[in-house]
DNA sequence: TTGAACTTTCAGAAAGTAGTGAAAGTTTAT
DNA sequence: ATAAACTTTCACTACTTTCTGAAAGTTCAA
């Protein structure tokens, strides 16, 4: 059914998947689904990686929720073929934009109340600044993440291809900016 | 003891410590170190937050492997004082570091070696073309954090802070380049 | 070299997470 | 309306991870 290398894949992806941030089922999905061309049933996919039908309906509505599957239909057929949801680079944005909700924005937002009143006492200002620290870095790393998801793909490939050349880049900004 | 909110911050790092890559406990010791001026050592640890003496011995060893803590002694005293090694971005690049090794690596070795040799079938030349996909993307993100990295704070700083004028700025050094 | 003061290890208990499969729910064709 | 073809839910089991506390190990002062 499966080809070794093909094998070898999904069942690292399976691995990997606590890694990555679901469990090992749900990466197993998604590393079938990625590396074959078409679409797999609910059935098809218990089937080749031997799990309960249940699992994968628990594991398809978890991929739904990190946006990474799409659902297919075949003419004279009920039955939903389930899809990658776009481009290997697609995939790996929404990983990223919802690991980033899921790590950073509840940190943030914890942050943010807790620099809302005064420090009480010099303990409490220690703690301060450093979550004032925290607050700014994090705060930082959102927006640039934002910025950069909102450039297109061979922009973003320009500027990450550009490597140490952004350091250079930079410079030159920073003399041609005096000059204005 | 502690203050209602250095309480709340820990114990949110706490929850937070699964999603950053450590457990509950690894995650309200990496907090409380944080969050205090003073080092702690690992009985004042063990107390504040309710913990086994030889938990504590685990989670600062799973800190240490992070290369986020640092060990400190005082005079007249054998104890181990624990503090956070390095400021709030210096450990949040570890984090970050650390990560890509455990989440990233093994997936692009895995790639690697899957591509080295021929597909022996349709099947497999689209397995390839979508592994080889991936492991261009990895590489490049790889690639791209290594030179993050090596770049100092304040430039580091200069760039996130650029926001859309990356946009801008990448423009600006494709007219450049033509130029000469 | 002893023993007090500390740290580490590890087997087993407790807690947490994932997986199963049967039952309930939903949709569609007739 | 019914029933076939499907999907979802959920109580329960199986597995995995984390935590404890006692025992073993280490270090150092006297």
């Amino acid at each position: 059914m499966m080809t070794a290398k093909i094998e070898s894949f999904v069942l690292h992806c399976g691995e990997m998947g606590s890694r990555w941030g679901f469990n090992r089922t749900v990466g197993q999905i998604l590393g079938l689904l990625i590396i074959h061309q078409d679409a797999f049933s609910a059935v098809q996919i218990s089937d080749v990686l031997n799990i309960s039908r249940g699992n994968v309906s628990m594991g398809i509505k978890e991929l739904q929720s990190w946006r990474l599957v799409k659902i297919n239909h075949k003419p004279k057929d009920r039955k939903e073929y389930y899809s990658p949801a776009g481009s290997i680079w697609e995939l790996a944005m929404r990983v990223f934009e919802e690991r980033r909700k899921r790590e950073v924005d509840p940190t943030l937002s914890l942050l943010r109340h807790n620099l809302l009143d005064e420090p009480a006492n010099p303990q409490e200002q220690y703690a301060q600044s450093k979550m004032y620290e925290m607050h700014e870095l994090l705060e930082t790393i959102t927006h640039w993440a934002g910025e950069l998801q909102s450039m297109n793909p061979e922009k973003l490939n320009t500027l990450m291809k550009l490597g140490s050349g952004v350091s250079k880049v930079i410079d030159m900004k920073d003399k041609l900016m005096k000059n204005s």
